[in-house]
DNA sequence: CTTTATTTAGACAGATCCGTCGGTTAGCGT
DNA sequence: ACGCTAACCGACGGATCTGTCTAAATAAAG
């Protein structure tokens, strides 16, 4: 068995890094195998080596644009102890992201936009989804919220139009926006700043 | 001069209505001209009489949605005279809209999602993001917003919130979320209820 | 009726799509 | 060195895409 790095990148990896750069810029359907390996620079029996098919690809592009943007909201999560700023945290993170100068919206969004109702980017999009909800409520219960689902509904309700209108208007102030928004929401919903714990004594 | 209405609808009507449905409900790159022709019952030789090829065609497709919702939206404002219910009206006719079977997202979202950066797509999203726009910041002018720019930027967040919530996580009632959010940010901005003038006397 | 506009059916071309196949290279154990 | 096998390569095939074209039928207009 081959170590997983040689000089070169294996070429999964490759083709991995060529599929999120083509597929998130121009789309799913828009973007063809030719031009992923081509990007890539292997060939197409490597393609169907290392992946079942285009499917697969996308399923496998879908679930780390997930882990990757998990990681970096749980990372800006984490930074505060005060359940307030967790929550806001969330929207910060936005706001880097959004700032990034090839952002092209939600991947998740965009793949569902134009997939069929049970494709892999439907379920990809489902699984998403239901880590955002959890997310929220998971924060939203630490806060000690009144009602919590109803106080994750309006945040999710934020964080898409944060991310809908950052894309479609070129909006990266749309995070802050956004934020704001949230923070009127949480003083309206009794939500206060009070520290868990200090971090060191 | 032919007149719109013989006894069967014209080619280019038929294809438009068969344009519209598959292009919404199933994406712009996924259909096909030959699913469209299919669809609308005529032959491949009319659709390039009477449009100039595909992107004509998705042209057309897509100024008929801006007009039609514009419209909607339009009556859904002007069923109100005070400015504060007439921009809560705009939250109600997405609740409407959301309650459709068939809805399944903003068509300029969903064909931006799948388009090319100077494609007849982006251009028609620019127009449709242009008119929303000016629509929330006319009334938020109107209900003498302290600082109507603002005021709109939350109210589009808002609105895309709703949309797009209302989309990925199919539930119609994030324009009631939106809403009521929307109802807290023109509290905040002191915007009360008023009439402008009495119906009648 | 004559003329023009609209529609039809289908074959065709060129490009691109996804996927398969047989053959080649490279790394590893023995 | 030898054999084995994972890893990789590029040509090929069938399907589908947009768009063109021909030739004729139908409908509307003058």
């Amino acid at each position: 068995m081959t170590k997983p790095e040689q000089r070169h990148r294996s070429a999964k990896q490759r083709l991995l890094t060529a599929a999120d750069e083509l597929f998130y810029n121009e789309g799913i359907h828009a973007v063809g195998i030719d031009r992923v390996i081509a990007h890539a620079g292997v060939a197409k029996g490597s393609l169907y080596y290392s992946f079942a098919g285009k499917d697969d690809l996308v399923r496998e592009y879908l679930t780390g644009r997930h882990g990757k943007w998990a990681d970096r909201v749980s990372a800006g999560i984490e930074a505060h102890t005060d359940p307030r700023e967790r929550i806001l945290a969330v929207y910060d993170a936005l706001g880097v992201l959004f700032a990034e100068p090839d952002y092209r919206g939600c991947a998740f969004m965009n793949a569902l936009a134009e997939a069929a109702p049970d494709s892999v980017e439907a379920r990809a999009a489902t699984t998403f989804r239901a880590w955002v909800r959890d997310l929220f409520l998971g924060l939203a219960a630490d806060a000690d919220a009144a009602d919590p689902k109803q106080l994750t509904e309006t945040l999710i309700v934020l964080y898409d139009g944060a991310v809908a209108t950052a894309q479609m208007d070129k909006a990266p102030l749309a995070a802050q926006t956004a934020r704001r928004t949230a923070d009127l929401v949480l003083d309206n919903a009794g939500i206060r700043a009070r520290r868990r714990r200090r971090p060191r004594g």
